[in-house]
DNA sequence: CGCAGTATTGATCGAGATCAAGCGAGGTGG
DNA sequence: CCACCTCGCTTGATCTCGATCAATACTGCG
């Protein structure tokens, strides 16, 4: 990490377009904005560790995080966090440790907002709980579909659903760009890397070409069909 | 189901025990089970499927309820609900669809509360907001538990770890008595009902006695070792 | 008593993890 | 400029876990 800083006025605006402060007023945005600071983290750096007391939660202005859990050779991605995304929220609510280890990946810059400053303005602004629970209501969603599509898809179905959610269509034709290493992309699907590859190359007969982050399906409903 | 009760006063002392009324001061506990009725259902009943536009949410009272997602003969389990828990409050913030379907186990007892009721008492009284916020956090970081552990521990592993934290120990002796058929305890660990059969066989070796409901656990130590 | 749903046990199969080796692109230094 | 190294990705071989199918025992209930 790399100091504090006052966010910029651009950072400003990004963090209203969050999750986090939908459908608060100007008062209570700016309120809640008071509470944080931007910082930076480099490639690799762990942000914090699982059962770490926990001083702050966080929004991604730019970059990706991953918060995974266990230790050592033998750890689990629990989510990827993109720009947009708060994590740690939850600990404004509830518990003092996190449950979870975080670490950037590339280059990643975030608001940091200090959980008791963020818990004294619940008082004042109660409808910030309510922003709170919005964004959590979000994770806990897209979190049971994961656990959902884990446990009873194949790496392939699973692949091939990241592929569809992701890509800009043209007719029938579709094609995307990966935002981060297949490595990432792996763990955030509960694979093995070996086994994101093979997926993609099983993906091949049902016409998507891989070449590095760059991917193009030719058939958008082919795919639909795994 | 079986129409539509006013909430006894046990049924009220229940839910005032509950996660989901907890840090609200009388008035506001009040206002919120005033949108709430008491609801029954038979066994394998269900209460609504994925898709299906929402007009409630719950709270068990009693009984056991299981969400799931999929639809025939390809089904998964995204979380049991033990009394006390609440389920679909997430769509008190956002979204007016339930994103899974939800099933009685046995005979059940339910608080159903109005979902647009309690949308507009959010205005008057914004703390219910971090209320709901409170018990969106608790399942979020379960669901994040259970996703970690389908990913990295084996079947023994998430059996070994259930047991440990449902037990009740006397020295390093425990034992318990299962809440419910061992069907649902398989599919809420992601596990075929045979698996289970076989993750129990295996720990018998690790000192673990099952007959029908009850299960004795000779030493806590040795099954921590799993 | 007999039936239906539930649990166990055995045999087989397949998905994905793991281990190990080869490949290709970007970067560094001679 | 090219040899060399590193790191990420791919590919192949093998192994393990758990799903699935099938047959049998067990339990509770009308």
């Amino acid at each position: 990490m790399s100091g504090a800083f006052k966010l910029s006025s651009a950072q400003q605006a990004m963090l209203g377009g969050a999750l986090i402060t939908s459908n608060l007023d100007r008062h209570e945005r700016d309120a809640l904005l008071s509470c944080a600071v931007a910082v930076r983290y480099g490639p690799q750096d762990v942000l914090f560790r699982e059962h770490e007391k926990a001083h702050y939660f966080y929004c991604v202005l730019s970059g990706y995080v991953r918060l995974y859990r266990g230790s050592e050779e033998r750890e689990a991605d629990v989510s990827i966090c993109e720009p947009g995304d708060s994590f740690g929220e939850c600990l404004v609510l509830a518990g003092d440790a996190y449950n979870y280890s975080a670490q950037a990946m590339e280059h990643v810059i975030l608001a940091r907002f200090n959980l008791a400053e963020v818990k004294a303005l619940l008082a004042q602004h109660p409808r910030i709980g309510s922003a709170i629970a919005r964004s959590l209501s979000r994770h806990l969603l897209s979190t049971m579909e994961c656990l959902a599509r884990d446990r009873m898809q194949t790496s392939q179905q699973r692949v091939a659903h990241y592929l569809l959610t992701h890509c800009t269509s043209e007719g029938a034709r579709a094609s995307l760009r990966l935002p981060f290493q297949k490595r990432l992309l792996a763990r955030k699907l509960g694979l093995a890397p070996e086994a994101l590859s093979r997926a993609f190359s099983a993906l091949r007969t049902s016409g998507v070409r891989v070449s590095g982050r760059a991917i193009a399906i030719e058939d958008v409903n082919a795919l639909r069909q795994v």
